[in-house]
DNA sequence: GTGGTTGCAAAGCCTTTGCATAAAT
DNA sequence: ATTTATGCAAAGGCTTTGCAACCAC
């Protein structure tokens, strides 16, 4: 009845097996805010159903990504989270307060211009994760000492 | 005698003890080619010192990355590698041939003024690694399939 | 001498995999 | 009925940590 309900008939429909354990994780994804991780996805799946492993999430979500239905989001070093693949966009991530604000591709799409011209590279820039300090904290923290 | 030892003298004029094993890892951070994993420093290290240890020279790169004498490169999923930090600048990765490009900090500057002035963010972009596929690998490869 | 550093071993964290059971089609 | 997914448990890769012996200062 809700969003989740359109992945699920599309990816049916596309000959993937539609289980339970699949269905709550896709309904996990859609529900929970912004992008989470495997763990924060088996948490809420297990709300409903405890004998959910974490490796059934683990197999679910790369089968997501492989139809892409979420995207991966790899924040530095810690554990890769995901979310329900809407418009491209990226994340600003405050590196002081862990805040996560969202921006547009467009910023980018000079930047990949760039290299192409300059490099014959084809940037791949469609869910970056880019780090610095957030307004608040920028005002806040002292000014850069270099 | 040659460039590592500068990096040496002026870690030593900051309070930091100069160990052999240091001094080891310096060299092979200077002397390897682009950036290194902890795995292919210790093999370096080790041609010479056997007795040396991963945890080492896990400890002694978070020792050079806080002193800023190496960066971090955190290619997507693999092995954190890292190398000395001379220009800031930036890694154009190839996903299909995996080779690394370099470009420097010009386009990317017009992007952290667009996120400063539009998001209030500050944007920290150093050392990124850009995803993509190179010129090569473009012509050889169908164009994208959207 | 003293406090920072090392090697070793063990654990940690995130993720993947092997396998028999169970379920979807 | 067949094919695929699941839970469990175990292992995997990368990195960190506890600790006694050791070394740079």
């Amino acid at each position: 009845m809700s969003c989740h309900t359109a992945s699920a008939e599309s990816l049916r429909s596309s000959g993937v097996r539609l289980t339970p354990q699949r269905m709550m994780i896709l309904e996990a994804v859609h529900h929970l805010p912004g992008h989470a991780t495997a763990e924060e996805i088996l948490a809420y799946v297990q709300a409903r159903h405890p004998y959910v492993d974490l490796s059934t999430v683990y197999r679910t979500l790369d089968l997501l990504v492989l139809r892409g239905v979420v995207v991966p989001f790899e924040a530095g070093g810690a554990a890769t989270a995901f979310e329900v693949a809407t418009q491209p966009h990226h994340h600003l991530v405050c590196r002081r307060c862990g805040a996560v604000a969202e921006t547009g591709t467009r910023p980018l799409r000079q930047l990949a211009r760039r290299l192409a011209a300059e490099h014959g590279f084809r940037a791949e820039l469609d869910h970056l994760a880019i780090r610095g300090l957030c307004a608040t904290c920028t005002a806040e923290a002292p000014p850069a000492p270099d």
